[in-house]
DNA sequence: AAATGCATGCAAGGTGCTTGCATTCTTCAT
DNA sequence: ATGAAGAATGCAAGCACCTTGCATGCATTT
Protein backbone atom coordinates (compact mmCIF):
# COMPACT_ATOMS: atom_id res chain seq x y z
CA UNK A 1 0.00 0.00 0.00
CA UNK A 2 1.78 3.02 -1.28
CA UNK A 3 -0.81 5.74 -1.33
CA UNK A 4 -0.68 8.53 1.19
CA UNK A 5 -3.31 11.05 2.08
CA UNK A 6 -2.55 14.72 2.38
CA UNK A 7 -4.59 17.41 4.03
CA UNK A 8 -6.76 18.01 0.99
CA UNK A 9 -7.64 14.34 0.79
CA UNK A 10 -8.55 14.15 4.44
CA UNK A 11 -10.76 17.19 4.32
CA UNK A 12 -12.36 15.93 1.15
CA UNK A 13 -13.19 12.61 2.79
CA UNK A 14 -14.53 14.43 5.80
CA UNK A 15 -16.83 16.62 3.72
CA UNK A 16 -18.09 13.73 1.61
CA UNK A 17 -18.80 11.81 4.77
CA UNK A 18 -21.02 14.66 5.91
CA UNK A 19 -22.69 15.13 2.53
CA UNK A 20 -22.11 12.52 -0.11
CA UNK A 21 -23.86 14.45 -2.83
CA UNK A 22 -21.68 17.54 -2.74
CA UNK A 23 -20.83 18.71 -6.22
CA UNK A 24 -17.20 19.19 -7.06
CA UNK A 25 -17.97 22.89 -7.13
CA UNK A 26 -19.26 22.95 -3.56
CA UNK A 27 -16.50 20.61 -2.46
CA UNK A 28 -13.97 22.95 -4.00
CA UNK A 29 -15.34 25.91 -2.07
CA UNK A 30 -15.15 24.05 1.22
CA UNK A 31 -11.64 22.72 0.92
CA UNK A 32 -10.27 25.59 -1.17
CA UNK A 33 -9.48 23.70 -4.33
CA UNK A 34 -10.64 23.88 -7.92
CA UNK A 35 -13.52 21.68 -9.07
CA UNK A 36 -11.25 19.87 -11.49
CA UNK A 37 -8.86 18.84 -8.76
CA UNK A 38 -11.73 17.75 -6.56
CA UNK A 39 -12.94 15.58 -9.38
CA UNK A 40 -9.52 14.04 -9.88
CA UNK A 41 -8.85 13.46 -6.21
CA UNK A 42 -12.29 12.04 -5.65
CA UNK A 43 -11.86 9.62 -8.52
CA UNK A 44 -8.52 8.54 -7.12
CA UNK A 45 -9.85 8.05 -3.59
CA UNK A 46 -12.68 5.97 -4.98
CA UNK A 47 -10.49 3.75 -7.12
CA UNK A 48 -7.96 3.29 -4.33
CA UNK A 49 -10.74 2.16 -2.04
CA UNK A 50 -10.79 4.93 0.53
CA UNK A 51 -14.34 5.66 -0.53
CA UNK A 52 -16.35 2.45 -0.61
CA UNK A 53 -19.52 3.97 -1.94
CA UNK A 54 -22.32 6.39 -1.26
CA UNK A 55 -25.58 5.71 0.52
CA UNK A 56 -28.77 7.54 1.15
CA UNK A 57 -29.53 7.78 4.85
CA UNK A 58 -33.17 6.82 5.37
CA UNK A 59 -35.35 7.68 8.34
CA UNK A 60 -35.89 4.52 10.32
CA UNK A 61 -38.96 5.79 12.17
CA UNK A 62 -40.69 7.04 9.04
CA UNK A 63 -40.27 3.62 7.47
CA UNK A 64 -42.13 2.15 10.42
CA UNK A 65 -39.08 0.48 11.94
CA UNK A 66 -39.72 1.73 15.44
CA UNK A 67 -37.87 -1.01 17.31
CA UNK A 68 -34.09 -0.98 17.43
CA UNK A 69 -32.66 -3.94 19.31
CA UNK A 70 -29.33 -5.43 20.26
CA UNK A 71 -29.32 -9.20 20.51
CA UNK A 72 -26.50 -11.15 22.11
CA UNK A 73 -26.26 -14.65 20.71
CA UNK A 74 -24.44 -17.70 21.99
CA UNK A 75 -23.88 -20.52 19.53
CA UNK A 76 -24.82 -24.09 20.35
CA UNK A 77 -21.38 -25.48 19.59
CA UNK A 78 -18.29 -23.52 18.76
CA UNK A 79 -17.12 -25.29 15.66
CA UNK A 80 -16.47 -23.72 12.30
CA UNK A 81 -19.49 -25.24 10.58
CA UNK A 82 -21.83 -23.75 13.11
CA UNK A 83 -20.23 -20.34 12.75
CA UNK A 84 -20.62 -20.53 8.97
CA UNK A 85 -24.26 -21.55 9.23
CA UNK A 86 -24.94 -18.67 11.60
CA UNK A 87 -23.20 -16.24 9.26
CA UNK A 88 -25.33 -17.40 6.37
CA UNK A 89 -28.43 -17.04 8.51
CA UNK A 90 -27.85 -13.43 9.51
CA UNK A 91 -26.76 -12.46 6.02
CA UNK A 92 -30.10 -13.62 4.72
CA UNK A 93 -32.14 -11.67 7.25
CA UNK A 94 -32.92 -8.09 6.22
CA UNK A 95 -33.85 -7.15 9.80
CA UNK A 96 -30.23 -7.65 10.80
CA UNK A 97 -28.41 -4.39 10.26
CA UNK A 98 -25.06 -5.42 11.69
CA UNK A 99 -23.58 -8.63 13.07
CA UNK A 100 -20.30 -8.97 14.92
CA UNK A 101 -18.33 -11.81 16.43
CA UNK A 102 -16.95 -10.60 19.74
CA UNK A 103 -14.47 -11.51 22.42
CA UNK A 104 -16.04 -12.19 25.78
CA UNK A 105 -18.74 -14.54 26.99
CA UNK A 106 -21.34 -13.70 24.36
CA UNK A 107 -20.34 -14.88 20.92
CA UNK A 108 -22.22 -12.50 18.67
CA UNK A 109 -23.96 -9.17 18.72
CA UNK A 110 -26.73 -8.41 16.27
CA UNK A 111 -28.30 -5.03 15.70
CA UNK A 112 -31.76 -5.41 14.30
CA UNK A 113 -34.67 -3.17 13.35
CA UNK A 114 -38.28 -4.32 13.34
CA UNK A 115 -41.81 -2.98 13.22
CA UNK A 116 -43.01 -2.99 16.78
CA UNK A 117 -42.78 -5.65 19.43
CA UNK A 118 -44.70 -8.00 17.18
CA UNK A 119 -41.95 -7.86 14.62
CA UNK A 120 -39.31 -8.36 17.27
CA UNK A 121 -41.11 -11.31 18.78
CA UNK A 122 -41.54 -12.91 15.38
CA UNK A 123 -37.88 -12.43 14.63
CA UNK A 124 -36.58 -13.90 17.87
CA UNK A 125 -39.04 -16.73 18.33
CA UNK A 126 -39.73 -17.77 14.77
CA UNK A 127 -36.43 -17.09 13.08
CA UNK A 128 -33.52 -16.88 15.46
CA UNK A 129 -34.26 -19.38 18.22
CA UNK A 130 -35.41 -22.22 15.96
CA UNK A 131 -32.16 -22.16 14.02
CA UNK A 132 -29.91 -25.14 14.70
CA UNK A 133 -26.78 -23.08 15.30
CA UNK A 134 -28.28 -20.88 18.02
CA UNK A 135 -28.22 -21.87 21.67
CA UNK A 136 -29.16 -18.80 23.63
CA UNK A 137 -30.10 -15.18 22.97
CA UNK A 138 -30.37 -12.11 25.14
CA UNK A 139 -32.50 -9.30 23.79
CA UNK A 140 -31.86 -5.68 24.76
CA UNK A 141 -34.18 -3.02 23.42
CA UNK A 142 -32.71 0.35 22.56
CA UNK A 143 -34.40 2.91 24.79
CA UNK A 144 -32.51 5.92 23.56
CA UNK A 145 -30.00 6.74 20.88
CA UNK A 146 -27.35 9.02 22.34
CA UNK A 147 -25.28 9.11 19.21
CA UNK A 148 -25.83 7.74 15.78
CA UNK A 149 -23.20 6.89 13.22
CA UNK A 150 -22.31 9.96 11.26
CA UNK A 151 -19.03 8.75 9.90
CA UNK A 152 -15.61 7.55 10.86
CA UNK A 153 -13.24 9.82 12.77
CA UNK A 154 -11.04 11.14 9.99
CA UNK A 155 -7.69 12.25 11.40
CA UNK A 156 -7.58 16.00 11.95
CA UNK A 157 -6.78 17.80 8.75
CA UNK A 158 -3.20 18.90 9.03
CA UNK A 159 -2.01 16.28 11.47
CA UNK A 160 0.13 13.20 11.68
CA UNK A 161 -0.59 10.24 9.45
CA UNK A 162 0.08 10.51 5.78
CA UNK A 163 2.45 12.99 4.27
CA UNK A 164 1.63 16.50 3.26
CA UNK A 165 3.76 16.54 0.14
CA UNK A 166 1.64 17.05 -2.90
CA UNK B 1 -48.56 12.37 8.83
CA UNK B 2 -50.39 12.21 5.58
CA UNK B 3 -47.85 11.08 3.09
CA UNK B 4 -47.94 7.58 1.76
CA UNK B 5 -45.34 5.70 -0.17
CA UNK B 6 -46.17 3.77 -3.28
CA UNK B 7 -44.12 1.13 -5.02
CA UNK B 8 -42.09 3.64 -6.99
CA UNK B 9 -41.12 5.47 -3.82
CA UNK B 10 -40.06 2.31 -2.06
CA UNK B 11 -37.94 1.10 -4.92
CA UNK B 12 -36.45 4.53 -5.28
CA UNK B 13 -35.46 4.57 -1.61
CA UNK B 14 -34.04 1.11 -1.94
CA UNK B 15 -31.88 2.03 -4.91
CA UNK B 16 -30.63 5.23 -3.32
CA UNK B 17 -29.75 3.28 -0.23
CA UNK B 18 -27.56 1.05 -2.35
CA UNK B 19 -26.04 3.90 -4.34
CA UNK B 20 -26.66 7.42 -3.16
CA UNK B 21 -25.06 9.03 -6.17
CA UNK B 22 -27.32 7.52 -8.79
CA UNK B 23 -28.32 10.08 -11.37
CA UNK B 24 -32.00 10.52 -12.02
CA UNK B 25 -31.34 8.95 -15.38
CA UNK B 26 -29.91 5.76 -13.92
CA UNK B 27 -32.55 5.77 -11.23
CA UNK B 28 -35.20 6.03 -13.90
CA UNK B 29 -33.84 3.02 -15.74
CA UNK B 30 -33.84 0.91 -12.59
CA UNK B 31 -37.33 1.69 -11.41
CA UNK B 32 -38.86 2.23 -14.86
CA UNK B 33 -39.74 5.88 -14.54
CA UNK B 34 -38.73 9.03 -16.36
CA UNK B 35 -35.83 11.12 -15.03
CA UNK B 36 -38.14 14.03 -14.41
CA UNK B 37 -40.39 12.00 -12.17
CA UNK B 38 -37.42 10.59 -10.33
CA UNK B 39 -36.27 14.12 -9.70
CA UNK B 40 -39.67 15.17 -8.41
CA UNK B 41 -40.15 12.13 -6.21
CA UNK B 42 -36.66 12.35 -4.80
CA UNK B 43 -37.16 15.99 -3.94
CA UNK B 44 -40.41 15.14 -2.21
CA UNK B 45 -38.92 12.24 -0.24
CA UNK B 46 -36.10 14.48 0.89
CA UNK B 47 -38.32 17.34 2.00
CA UNK B 48 -40.72 14.99 3.75
CA UNK B 49 -37.83 13.52 5.69
CA UNK B 50 -37.75 9.97 4.37
CA UNK B 51 -34.27 10.67 3.11
CA UNK B 52 -32.18 12.21 5.85
CA UNK B 53 -29.11 12.81 3.77
CA UNK B 54 -26.35 11.18 1.81
CA UNK B 55 -23.02 9.96 3.09
CA UNK B 56 -19.83 8.65 1.62
CA UNK B 57 -18.93 5.26 3.01
CA UNK B 58 -15.25 5.33 3.96
CA UNK B 59 -12.98 2.33 4.42
CA UNK B 60 -12.27 1.99 8.11
CA UNK B 61 -9.18 -0.16 7.68
CA UNK B 62 -7.60 2.12 5.10
CA UNK B 63 -8.00 5.03 7.50
CA UNK B 64 -5.98 3.10 10.04
CA UNK B 65 -8.93 2.38 12.32
CA UNK B 66 -8.17 -1.29 12.71
CA UNK B 67 -9.89 -1.80 16.06
CA UNK B 68 -13.65 -2.02 16.25
CA UNK B 69 -14.95 -2.45 19.77
CA UNK B 70 -18.21 -2.73 21.66
CA UNK B 71 -18.11 -1.31 25.16
CA UNK B 72 -20.83 -1.94 27.72
CA UNK B 73 -21.03 0.84 30.24
CA UNK B 74 -22.72 0.98 33.62
CA UNK B 75 -23.29 4.41 35.09
CA UNK B 76 -22.23 5.27 38.62
CA UNK B 77 -25.67 6.45 39.67
CA UNK B 78 -28.84 6.28 37.67
CA UNK B 79 -30.08 9.81 37.96
CA UNK B 80 -30.91 12.15 35.12
CA UNK B 81 -27.92 14.41 35.60
CA UNK B 82 -25.53 11.56 35.26
CA UNK B 83 -27.23 10.35 32.10
CA UNK B 84 -26.98 13.83 30.65
CA UNK B 85 -23.30 14.13 31.50
CA UNK B 86 -22.61 10.77 29.93
CA UNK B 87 -24.49 11.74 26.82
CA UNK B 88 -22.45 14.91 26.50
CA UNK B 89 -19.29 12.90 26.97
CA UNK B 90 -19.91 10.40 24.19
CA UNK B 91 -21.16 13.08 21.83
CA UNK B 92 -17.85 14.85 22.17
CA UNK B 93 -15.76 11.78 21.44
CA UNK B 94 -15.11 11.14 17.75
CA UNK B 95 -14.05 7.55 18.41
CA UNK B 96 -17.61 6.77 19.47
CA UNK B 97 -19.52 5.78 16.36
CA UNK B 98 -22.80 4.89 18.05
CA UNK B 99 -24.14 5.02 21.59
CA UNK B 100 -27.35 3.42 22.85
CA UNK B 101 -29.18 3.24 26.13
CA UNK B 102 -30.47 -0.28 26.55
CA UNK B 103 -32.83 -2.36 28.63
CA UNK B 104 -31.08 -5.05 30.68
CA UNK B 105 -28.30 -5.02 33.22
CA UNK B 106 -25.82 -2.99 31.20
CA UNK B 107 -26.90 0.59 30.78
CA UNK B 108 -25.20 1.63 27.57
CA UNK B 109 -23.55 0.15 24.55
CA UNK B 110 -20.88 2.10 22.69
CA UNK B 111 -19.42 1.17 19.34
CA UNK B 112 -15.99 2.68 18.93
CA UNK B 113 -13.18 2.62 16.39
CA UNK B 114 -9.55 3.23 17.29
CA UNK B 115 -6.06 2.81 15.90
CA UNK B 116 -4.73 -0.36 17.42
CA UNK B 117 -4.79 -1.56 20.99
CA UNK B 118 -2.90 1.54 22.03
CA UNK B 119 -5.76 3.73 20.89
CA UNK B 120 -8.27 1.49 22.60
CA UNK B 121 -6.35 1.48 25.83
CA UNK B 122 -6.00 5.24 25.77
CA UNK B 123 -9.71 5.61 25.13
CA UNK B 124 -10.85 3.32 27.93
CA UNK B 125 -8.29 4.21 30.60
CA UNK B 126 -7.71 7.89 29.92
CA UNK B 127 -11.11 9.03 28.69
CA UNK B 128 -13.92 6.71 29.66
CA UNK B 129 -13.02 5.36 33.10
CA UNK B 130 -11.88 8.66 34.63
CA UNK B 131 -15.20 10.27 33.85
CA UNK B 132 -17.34 10.93 36.88
CA UNK B 133 -20.50 9.41 35.44
CA UNK B 134 -18.96 6.04 34.60
CA UNK B 135 -18.85 3.20 37.08
CA UNK B 136 -17.91 0.11 35.15
CA UNK B 137 -17.10 -0.86 31.58
CA UNK B 138 -16.81 -4.16 29.75
CA UNK B 139 -14.81 -4.13 26.54
CA UNK B 140 -15.50 -6.61 23.73
CA UNK B 141 -13.29 -6.51 20.69
CA UNK B 142 -14.88 -7.26 17.33
CA UNK B 143 -13.15 -10.33 15.95
CA UNK B 144 -15.18 -10.60 12.77
CA UNK B 145 -17.81 -8.59 10.97
CA UNK B 146 -20.44 -10.98 9.65
CA UNK B 147 -22.65 -8.26 8.31
CA UNK B 148 -22.28 -4.54 8.03
CA UNK B 149 -25.03 -2.01 7.72
CA UNK B 150 -25.96 -1.57 4.11
CA UNK B 151 -29.30 0.05 4.70
CA UNK B 152 -32.63 -0.36 6.39
CA UNK B 153 -34.99 -3.12 5.30
CA UNK B 154 -37.33 -1.25 2.99
CA UNK B 155 -40.64 -3.11 2.74
CA UNK B 156 -40.80 -5.25 -0.37
CA UNK B 157 -41.71 -3.22 -3.40
CA UNK B 158 -45.25 -4.08 -4.27
CA UNK B 159 -46.40 -5.09 -0.82
CA UNK B 160 -48.54 -3.98 2.06
CA UNK B 161 -47.81 -0.66 3.73
CA UNK B 162 -48.57 2.53 1.93
CA UNK B 163 -51.06 2.82 -0.87
CA UNK B 164 -50.33 2.22 -4.49
CA UNK B 165 -52.46 5.03 -5.82
CA UNK B 166 -50.43 7.51 -7.70
C1' DA C 1 21.64 24.77 -12.62
C1' DA C 2 18.99 21.81 -15.44
C1' DA C 3 15.52 18.46 -15.80
C1' DT C 4 11.94 15.59 -14.42
C1' DG C 5 7.68 14.65 -12.25
C1' DC C 6 3.46 16.32 -10.15
C1' DA C 7 -0.17 19.01 -8.82
C1' DT C 8 -2.86 22.79 -10.27
C1' DG C 9 -6.26 25.96 -12.73
C1' DC C 10 -8.61 27.08 -16.94
C1' DA C 11 -11.68 26.13 -20.62
C1' DA C 12 -14.62 23.43 -23.59
C1' DG C 13 -17.46 19.56 -24.86
C1' DG C 14 -20.61 16.61 -23.06
C1' DT C 15 -23.89 14.95 -19.60
C1' DG C 16 -27.33 15.45 -16.29
C1' DC C 17 -30.85 18.17 -13.64
C1' DT C 18 -35.17 20.56 -13.25
C1' DT C 19 -39.38 23.02 -14.47
C1' DG C 20 -43.25 24.44 -17.62
C1' DC C 21 -46.64 22.31 -20.37
C1' DA C 22 -49.74 19.24 -22.62
C1' DT C 23 -51.54 14.55 -22.03
C1' DT C 24 -53.27 10.52 -19.71
C1' DC C 25 -55.16 8.12 -15.86
C1' DT C 26 -57.92 7.64 -11.90
C1' DT C 27 -61.58 8.84 -8.95
C1' DC C 28 -65.75 10.58 -7.55
C1' DA C 29 -70.27 12.55 -8.12
C1' DT C 30 -74.16 13.15 -10.82
C1' DA D 1 -72.75 5.57 -17.76
C1' DT D 2 -70.89 10.10 -18.17
C1' DG D 3 -68.55 14.06 -17.08
C1' DA D 4 -65.38 16.73 -14.27
C1' DA D 5 -61.52 17.38 -11.22
C1' DG D 6 -57.28 16.23 -9.47
C1' DA D 7 -52.96 14.00 -9.82
C1' DA D 8 -49.18 11.81 -12.06
C1' DT D 9 -46.63 11.36 -16.18
C1' DG D 10 -43.35 12.23 -20.26
C1' DC D 11 -41.21 15.59 -23.17
C1' DA D 12 -38.28 19.42 -24.06
C1' DA D 13 -35.50 23.43 -23.09
C1' DG D 14 -32.60 26.20 -20.29
C1' DC D 15 -29.26 25.82 -16.98
C1' DA D 16 -25.71 23.76 -13.95
C1' DC D 17 -22.30 20.54 -13.44
C1' DC D 18 -18.73 17.12 -14.58
C1' DT D 19 -14.49 15.82 -16.73
C1' DT D 20 -10.46 15.88 -19.66
C1' DG D 21 -6.78 18.15 -22.46
C1' DC D 22 -3.45 21.54 -21.94
C1' DA D 23 -0.24 24.92 -20.34
C1' DT D 24 1.81 26.70 -16.06
C1' DG D 25 4.16 26.56 -11.73
C1' DC D 26 6.40 24.22 -7.89
C1' DA D 27 9.50 20.96 -5.84
C1' DT D 28 12.81 17.57 -5.85
C1' DT D 29 16.73 15.22 -7.79
C1' DT D 30 20.92 14.71 -10.33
Amino acid sequence: MNEQLDTFDLRLLQELQKDGRLTNNELGERIALSPSQCSRRRTRLESEGYIRGYQANLDRQKLGLDMLVVISVTLATHNRDNARRFSQLVNGLPEVLEAYALTGEMDYHLKIATRGLAGLSRFVNDVLLPHESVQHVKTSIVLDTLKTFEGLPVPASGSSHGDSSR
